[in-house]
DNA sequence: GTCTATAGGTGGATAGAC
DNA sequence: GTCTATCCACCTATAGAC
């Protein structure tokens, strides 16, 4: 499989960007034929119209995610590390494949519109559910604080980088960076930061200041552009 | 002024709306004109084009913002009060008017794409600049954490509640109510909680635990259905 | 499996009556 | 200012040749 990944394959490949870059109703059946390199009849041979050829790339992109986020906070050595494995899935995934948070973002904001997918709800329910026993179990052995709302908590944990991905261009700006986006050291650079936030912030302050552990690598990171 | 607002401001609130929920391209001209009670024609006589319209309809639905912003955080007693002050302001807005974090996100995803808005930029941009200073003045006063980028901070604190708001159908659903959203109790429930989050995440925290201030109203407050 | 050709429908936009 | 009527481009989807 040299350079032809197949029709069909081709087809998603196309039709995950244009959409990711688009939208639904701004892309076409033809452009997704043309930058496939095939006729645009021919996604009728493998698709039954253009909402299922939608569907099916949603589903294809997000295969896999559940089990990797639950997996990766089941295997969790504690809850604090949970939380950081977590974050930094999170931005590797959006970082490498930034389609991802393009779609998910259109997908939110069209839920309750035209084709509600619940890919993304039964991803998020998966991992959130096991995000918010992590926060309670460590509520539960006084390393988190108990006067938070667990569900609460997990939503800002996990809102920062979503939200930073989602608005990539829009943060590019506001960084100094272009509207391109920021590179992908700050994008992890981000990530460290959002981790260490999202713990201090639900930690549990010791009345002495030991016991805060502070990772190597979070260090200020001076990968910001003078404004 | 009982019924009539003007054609013209009965157009812009229809595609308001009509945007919102579907966003630009699946918008058509006569669903805007059925909706505002008008002939789809007449849009043409206020407006050059589909585009024209929805610029002016973000024109519109963002105009003050930038002010109210800046104002909020210039006047603010000290940064944490800034801070809060900020969050809040975001929930209000978006919890009394839906659309607007949706027209928010559609931008924010299409940014790149065909219709890339400066609106949202320079609102932003106003606004972040102002919460990035203030958190810089809460560092060079020690009572905020000197080994965050405050940039990053700022974002932080910001994404909270902005993807509360664009997910809202979803996280109606992970918080187990329906895709319909939560209710605005919940919302600004968050929102309390997502200010003490990013203050408790900044916060230099003393060695002795006296000097970190929980506001009222705080409290755990259980506004979550049993999942 | 992949293409050409085209049907059938709709969308943005204009001309012009009232 | 507001409407009727309509043009043209383009889009989804199908029929059928190769």
């Amino acid at each position: 499989m040299p350079d032809d990944p197949g029709a069909r394959d081709a087809i998603l490949d196309a039709a995950e960007a244009l959409f990711a870059r688009q939208g639904f109703a701004a892309t076409t059946i033809k452009q997704i034929g043309a930058a496939a390199g095939v006729n645009s009849a021919l996604l009728y041979y493998y698709f039954d119209d253009k909402e299922t050829l939608y569907r099916e790339m949603l589903r294809r992109i997000m295969s896999g995610f559940v089990n990797v986020g639950s997996a990766l906070l089941a295997q969790a050595s504690s809850p604090e590390e949970g939380i950081r494995a977590l974050v930094h899935m999170q931005s590797e995934v959006m970082t490498s494949r930034p389609q991802v948070p393009r779609l998910i973002a259109r997908e939110l904001v069209d839920h309750e519109a035209a084709h509600a997918e619940q890919e993304i709800a039964r991803l998020a329910a998966s991992t959130f559910k096991t995000l918010c026993g992590l926060i309670e179990q460590g509520q539960r052995a006084g390393v988190f604080r108990r006067d938070l709302v667990p569900q609460f908590a997990a939503i800002s944990v996990v809102s920062q980088v979503i939200y930073f991905n989602i608005a990539r261009p829009a943060v590019g700006i506001l960084l100094g960076y272009g509207p391109k986006g920021v590179p992908p050291e700050t994008a992890r650079a981000f990530a460290d930061h959002a981790a260490e936030f999202a713990i201090a912030a639900i930690a549990e302050h010791a009345p002495a200041r030991r016991g805060r552990s502070r990772k190597a690598g979070s260090t200020p990171a001076r990968t910001i552009k003078k404004t």
